[in-house]
DNA sequence: AGGTACATGTAAGTCGTTACATGATTAC
DNA sequence: GTAATCATGTAACGACTTACATGTACCT
């Protein structure tokens, strides 16, 4: 039985301390920043990060204080602690993992061959408007994001440049995905004839 | 204990069932295929394949003989069934889960504030090398695919065009992850000054 | 003598998803 | 009255990773 510190990449943890930095928030409020600052390149659902946070408090890296509340439920507030800091610095810089697509749209589309093409093709353009839905939505926080600055002006000044850095690899992966759906359902029209 | 006929999305299954289309193949060749043909949308390791292909076999989807071999490790070859193609035929049309990027590297850049600057845009561009050197390996099962054909030829007369359409996704992607890790390097480098 | 290719797995553990539980308040 | 918001979890299961096991033949 090895001691694990478990733990090898860990990319959940260390995105729950990175939405720290902001500030103490709740558990909750972190599930919602995951939802529009996170999601576009880690998904988490709100019980991994409950789980993930009581774990880190655990190893020190968050204190967490409870507030009680009438009238609501109590919250905890949770912080990022030196030491969490300090892992965060010394992991930015540790190799990362490779990184895969992992595309349900794209398994179907590669098993086109024995599938009904109308049908293929209809559920690749459902997922280009899902996927332009994203994208609207990226674009917003975006404009939120620079606040009227032109990109150039906000990588200067902004005391927090990660955020936009990532959010602009999610809209140009939004925006390849719908070009893609559009080129690949017409692709797979075309066979149908 | 609720009944679960154990699956909602599946994907490495109807991955796996799609690579069987092609004909006879043992799990050993199936964990290369993989490697080339299928790991720029879903990766799998060849315990996984092999474990998915009895699972297959023990569900009549796939079927599975034993050939004798001297000199070498005997092997089972497999090949799918009617059943499997079905099945397959099926899956295409329902509804795809929504994909996101997790991306280690992301996480990373998310957290940009607390990094080590220098040493962040040292591993973004590490990152960039390894994109660049799948896009070199992807550009090559291309031409290959298309065996001379433009493009627009190759998806009017192929028998199988789902294995181009999907790579197409993939070089994309390569392509954008190096323009993208270029130019966060750089911002990530412009905040160490 | 050491490494790679062939060929198939088991065991143990971690990560992620689905379903469920609780219960008051506020907005439509 | 019905749904959404606030707020935090547990339990069970499925998906994926890591480490390990086995043994021959061929190439350098």
């Amino acid at each position: 039985m090895r001691r694990r510190c478990y733990g090898f990449s860990m990319a959940l943890r260390h995105a729950v301390l990175a939405a720290l930095l902001d500030g103490e928030t709740t558990g909750y409020d972190l599930a919602r920043v995951f939802d529009v600052a996170v999601a576009n390149f880690w998904h988490a659902l709100p019980q991994q990060i409950y789980a993930e946070l009581a774990r880190l408090e655990a190893g020190g890296l968050v204190s967490g204080r409870t507030v009680v509340q009438e009238s609501r439920p109590n919250k905890r507030l949770f912080s990022i602690t030196p030491a969490g800091r300090a892992e965060l610095r010394s992991w930015t810089a540790s190799p990362p993992r490779p990184t895969s697509l992992k595309d349900d749209v794209l398994v179907r589309v590669f098993a086109t061959e024995a599938a009904d093409f109308p049908a293929l093709a209809a559920v690749v353009e459902a997922s280009r408007g899902r996927h332009e839905a994203k994208l609207a939505r990226y674009r917003k926080i975006e404009e939120l994001l620079l606040g009227g600055l032109s990109e150039e002006e906000f990588l200067r000044t902004a005391p927090a440049v990660g955020p936009y850095l990532t959010l602009r690899r999610g809209i140009r992966f939004e925006e390849e995905n719908i070009a893609w759906c559009t080129w690949a359902a017409a692709a797979i029209r075309l066979r149908a004839e």
